[in-house]
RNA sequence: GCGGUUGUAGCUCAGUUGGUUAGAGUGCCGGCCUGUCACGCCGGAGGUCGCGGGUUCGAGCCCCGUCAACCGCGCCA
């Protein structure tokens, strides 16, 4: 017989009754009842019942078992009386009568329990990562992850592509994020980086007459970390093909994706990628407040900036009254309560607004004064209100944004009016609000939220209100995957303090317009550059490549390379780009990003195998870590001091 | 670098207005129990209240500093 099994703690049946077998694992749960020992012993596939009795001859060694011993052994399988079965575990028809124990690995007490679903802090799961690994949760994530990455190999190589590796110690790309980098002990003084992605090697390897690449690549970040964020390195889908527009890769990539969430969404639903939108970046910054926008939430945002300008609402006029500023209504249906509303603008200020001014409309009698006098603005407004019915018998106010939340809402009753609630609305006037609710197209019970000033000051927080708001109402769908490309990124942006001009997102993707295009305000200039949104994600990332020499000179000289700056930082890839260079685009998926949505979670340490915390400390491992004397001296560095 | 939350038994947590000997569950140790599957019952051990300083007759609780984990901002082509 095999030294240590038979069979897994997932094979045995009742078709095995009889025979006698070998198993190892863990114990993981002991229950002792005098006479009788009952252990729980699992492994990766599952979990047997083994029985001691006193006629074991091993069961003062069993007694003395305790949980997470790593253990082996021999036994009878005996058939479970039917009223004994248990029905919950595949193996519950049987039981293993134990004859023979050998403990493979003891165990010192615990410091967090493999068996229950208690929650532990990370600072606890991270340092023992091999215990919190064992557990339930975490061995289906690292299977889900495996089989994700599987999957997604298969599907690539399905289309025609292939996996090459390429460098891991290779040049700085000092365009990018912060890199990490290895000191050369063969150069000493010089240094190698490790890649933020394999984006110039791809592009090489396009050069190079491959045609389609793919890699499941690690990618090395040395930036802070965030929930969904992994700090110093992550996993990316990276691909790359020659003589290809932007649809062709959207046509290529989104078949992957979309079949690696209906694989393994557990059923949730997910959208087909026929659906999937082209949003503008500047629409998605409009109507969402963010480039990665949820589309489970059907709330989108509009500029009402006209009904504030020279309003009795001082602070949003007289902030019109700038440059460059806007009023931005979040529309809130079935959000119209004071307790509601001012929960959010709670919510606003400690993200570090003002606050959010809001209204809410709420059924009332018309005034006294406006009942028989049909020019009263009150009675205008509420005859508007009665006669919106579209031809359908659907309320003509009602925007996509309301139409699936509340259909039973018509018009005001007889003598009544939507009227509108708020210290923004009294200070606007009833002609204005009705204005913006005609705009927004709510109801009575909804409600809307403003804020003002420059976007890119209140986008972030307005994106974040949104995403509480669909939440908190219960309209943000739940089980499905929402899929978006978020299309026409600028290529440029102004530094706010410097007014510098720089690339704003990768400065390897083709300007739309190409060479010409770039003689204009660089700050008009739209890329080829695109990400997939999923959920409030950023899934994929890409672009259409800038492969001409002259069109990236020029792309680099607007944001202040010169030429010889090009060469020497991108010099492997712009001699390259002389001899032939093929159109070409890609993008990258972030595989830990893909495997977290698909586990339904918010922390990609959750799939990851061994992260690192928030410091970018391997509390297991103990890294980073301190380096010998003899080895810096190989290496001719020094360490300077930190105050 | 900045802001917020948290830190009490091996582990998860409670701890009132600053007031006697800091509690519960779980785990651990001992005892009882032959059908449990989160077994049950009885008993016991286990505490630098993150650390340092301060206020006070008296601090787990208040103040200052500091460390760590997490969340967010900055950052992330």
């Amino acid at each position: 017989m095999h030294s240590y099994r038979s069979h897994t703690c997932a094979d045995l049946r009742k078709s095995h009754v009889g025979e006698t077998v070998r198993l190892a694992g863990w114990v993981h749960r002991i229950r002792d009842h005098g006479g009788v020992l009952f252990i729980d012993l699992r492994d990766h596939y599952g979990v047997t019942q083994v029985l001691c009795d006193p006629d074991s001859p091993v069961f003062d060694a069993v007694d003395g078992l305790r949980a997470e011993y790593c253990i082996r052994i021999d036994g009878n399988v005996k058939a479970r009386d039917a009223s004994l079965v248990n029905a919950k575990i595949p193996t519950g028809e049987i039981e293993v009568y134990i004859r023979d124990l050998e403990v493979l690995g003891s165990a010192d007490e615990l410091p967090l329990q493999v068996f229950g679903d208690q929650e532990y802090p990370e600072e606890t799961r991270l340092r023992y990562r091999y215990l919190d690994l064992r557990r339930e949760a975490m061995q289906h994530n690292m299977v889900l992850r495996s089989d994700v990455v599987s999957s997604i190999r298969r599907r690539m190589w399905d289309r025609g592509f292939r996996e090459f590796q390429t460098p891991i110690i290779t040049a700085s790309s000092p365009e990018g994020a912060r890199d990490f980098l290895v000191p050369s002990r063969l150069h000493p003084g010089r240094f190698y980086a490790l890649p933020q992605a394999p984006q110039q090697f791809k592009q090489l390897i396009m050069v190079s007459g491959f045609d389609k690449y793919f890699q499941i690549a690690p990618c090395f970040r040395d930036e802070d970390p965030r929930a969904d964020r992994s700090p110093t390195d992550f996993y990316q889908l990276d691909m790359e093909m020659s003589f290809v527009e932007q649809q062709d890769v959207f046509d290529t990539v989104a078949p992957v994706i979309a079949g690696v969430f209906e694989e393994y969404g557990q059923g949730a639903r997910v959208d087909a990628p026929a659906d999937w939108p082209q949003i503008p970046y500047a629409e998605a910054m409009l109507k969402y407040g963010s480039d990665k926008p949820d589309l489970r939430n059907p709330i989108e945002m509009q500029d009402v900036s006209g009904h504030f300008r020279g309003s009795g609402f001082a602070i949003f006029a007289k902030l019109l009254e700038q440059e460059g500023t806007q009023i931005r209504a979040i529309p809130a249906p079935t959000g119209g309560s004071r307790k509601f509303c001012d929960r959010m603008n709670a919510f606003a200020q400690k993200e570090g607004l003002p606050g959010m001014g809001y209204i809410f409309w709420r059924e009332a009698e018309l005034p006294e004064d406006a009942r028989d006098d049909a020019d009263h603005p009150i009675a205008r407004i509420a005859k508007q209100q009665r006669y919106e019915l579209a031809e359908d018998g659907r309320p003509k106010w009602m925007s996509p944004t309301s139409v699936n939340v509340h259909m039973e809402i018509i018009a005001p009753t007889e003598g009544h009016y939507w009227e509108a609630a708020g210290p923004l609305a009294k200070n606007i006037g009833p002609e204005r609000t009705e204005a913006i609710r005609q705009q927004l197209g709510l109801g009575v019970g909804d409600a809307a939220f403003f804020l003002g000033g420059k976007p890119q000051a209140f986008e972030r927080v307005a994106a974040r209100a949104r995403d509480v708001i669909g939440e908190e109402l219960g309209l943000t769908e739940q089980n499905r995957f929402a899929f978006a490309w978020i299309v026409d990124f600028p290529m440029y942006e102004a530094d706010e303090e410097t007014g510098k001009v720089d690339f704003s997102h990768n400065p390897f993707s083709m300007p739309q317009g190409g060479r010409d295009a770039l003689d204009g305000d660089p700050l008009e200039v739209l890329g080829y550059q695109y990400d997939l949104a999923c959920n409030g994600y950023e899934l994929v990332s890409g672009a259409i490549r800038n492969h001409r020499p002259e069109t990236m000179f020029k792309a680099f000289a607007l944001a202040g390379y010169d030429e010889a700056e090009v060469r020497n930082r991108f010099g492997g890839m712009v001699n390259a780009f002389q001899f032939g260079a093929p159109p070409h685009g890609g993008c990258a998926a972030g595989i830990d990003r893909m495997v977290m949505l698909l586990a339904g979670t918010s922390n990609i340490r959750e799939v990851i195998m061994f992260p690192m915390t928030q410091r970018a400390e391997d509390l297991m491992m103990n890294a980073p870590s301190e380096p010998t004397p003899d080895q810096l001296m190989e290496l001719g560095l020094r360490v300077i001091p930190q105050e």
